[in-house]
DNA sequence: GGGCTGCATTGCGTATTACGCATTGTTAAA
DNA sequence: TTTAACAATGCGTAATACGCAATGCAGCCC
């Protein structure tokens, strides 16, 4: 039923045609920045708002899609969490990594965290607050900012040369825009200013930030790369300025690149591609 | 498509059929605790191989399932991490569970709130008054003790095990001395007497009060999980004590758990590691 | 208030699609 | 090589998803 003539005769298997129309409406929401009215949903997804609309009664009834009650706008639910984290906690990367974390916590006494790039880009998916730091404003899910945080700075840097830079290129535009327009000083103001930081975060080998995302809080993020030497995710450690040695030869920083090689390299062998 | 009259079950709206059986696919693989057998997969989705194996040639193409190339098994696959990521990176607790209180007051005909731990404890952050009940004089941003209230005892019994219980022990001192000089002798006199209470709440699922912070009033406070196990807000009520069922079997206290499971499941909690 | 506008939602008939069955392909053991 | 267990795929038909147009349903302006 689909209209459009479908002019390439790649080879297909057999599939079921509704499941991969649908998908492209929660694809649609998964990349929207805010809930979505029918009309553009729709519309984005290249559909008529009554097929869009049958897709959402199913995608409600399977927690997949919720509808907010006041306006009748279209989000993700609770479903897709519950898939995602499922996918997660199988990740070889992160599981490893979320097992190691107590200890580094007790060595060093300052919070960690586990990062990936999600969407819209790095996303804190581990949190270990220690019970001496100060607490840090900062939840699970939260995404983290590009230029102006030790995690984004990292990924910034470490991002896989081919494939993700044509994701991470659109975000910082975006980035140094906002910047710009708020005046900051304490962050690159152009793409130029963006390939230094890049080449002094790769020399420096991890992310580093004093009072920038957050006044009195600094940070240090160290990447931790997969067979494939993609960036697999960030081990993140913060704390307050005045007790958080950001120092490259500092113990902080050491213990936090040892513990991401360490990683990288058991990636590396466990996973035989 | 037949009309078969279903009495309670959701009027039947017209949804896409093909979507919702895909799904439970999905929804098999992401409780299974390993990659799973064509086979097996769909025994466990209750259909036929040949079946099952269309919609997984779609799942695939979507990237929302993989394929072990070695040895054929199913798994989620990356697209369903996305669509998760998505959906954390825009979770508010507060916010969602802001939105289901009207209904469960609208059941319950008592004064609901909302807590979250601030930096001086437990702190109301919401509040739904029923018009049926007697006013309560609390308003929002109030901080609730924490041993001689519904909120604070809950609190006090479900706070993280790490990180968050430093942060309780000074302000525990506090109180205790300061209930000390009040001579109170409805609220634990010593931090054993607080270990009990402790425990006596985790064993209870809930916090629980009558008459102690307020004359005539009675309160209940159930806890609500994120996905990183840590306490995320409480959910409140509380009302008149000679019209308020405090028992824990009984149907307000009940209702209380039902929405928090349900807030904490919604928050990623569910997933059992 | 009454008509208007912009959406969301829902019947209806038909062309398309997904299902069951049986067959063929593929990998691993005997 | 044979055997076996499972995965993948044609085929015909019954079931379903699609487009279209009608109906709800708010908010808004005159």
């Amino acid at each position: 039923m689909d209209a459009t003539p479908s002019p390439i005769t790649d080879k297909e298997r057999a599939g079921i045609q509704s499941v991969e129309v649908g998908f492209t409406l929660l694809d649609v929401l998964a990349h929207a920045p805010a809930p979505l009215m029918l009309r553009d949903l729709a519309a984005s997804a290249q559909m008529s708002a009554a097929k869009a609309h049958r897709y959402l009664v199913s995608f409600q009834r399977l927690g997949l899609v919720v509808q907010d009650t006041a306006n009748t706008r279209y989000e993700l639910g609770p479903a897709t969490l519950r898939l995602g984290l499922s996918t997660l906690s199988r990740l070889d990367a992160v599981k490893m990594a979320r097992e190691r974390l107590p200890a580094l916590m007790e060595e060093l006494g300052h919070t960690l965290a586990l990062a990936v790039w999600g969407n819209r880009g790095p996303t804190i998916v581990h949190w270990q607050e220690s019970p001496l730091a100060v607490s840090v404003n900062l939840r699970l899910g939260d995404v983290m900012p590009l230029l102006s945080s030790a995690t984004g700075r990292c990924f910034t840097a470490f991002l896989a040369p081919v494939g993700q830079l044509d994701k991470l290129t659109p975000l910082l535009k975006e980035e140094l825009a906002l910047a710009h327009k708020l005046g900051r000083t304490d962050v690159p103001a152009t793409l130029a200013a963006v390939r230094s930081l890049q080449t002094e975060t790769r020399q420096q080998g991890l992310g580093r930030v004093k009072n920038v995302l957050l006044p009195g809080i600094s940070g240090l993020c160290a990447p931790v790369f997969d067979a494939d030497q993609h960036l697999a995710l960030g081990v993140v450690a913060l704390g307050s300025s005045a007790s958080f040695d950001t120092a490259l030869d500092g113990p902080l920083a050491q213990a936090l690149l040892r513990m991401s090689r360490q990683l990288s390299q058991d990636l590396g062998h466990s996973r035989i591609v």
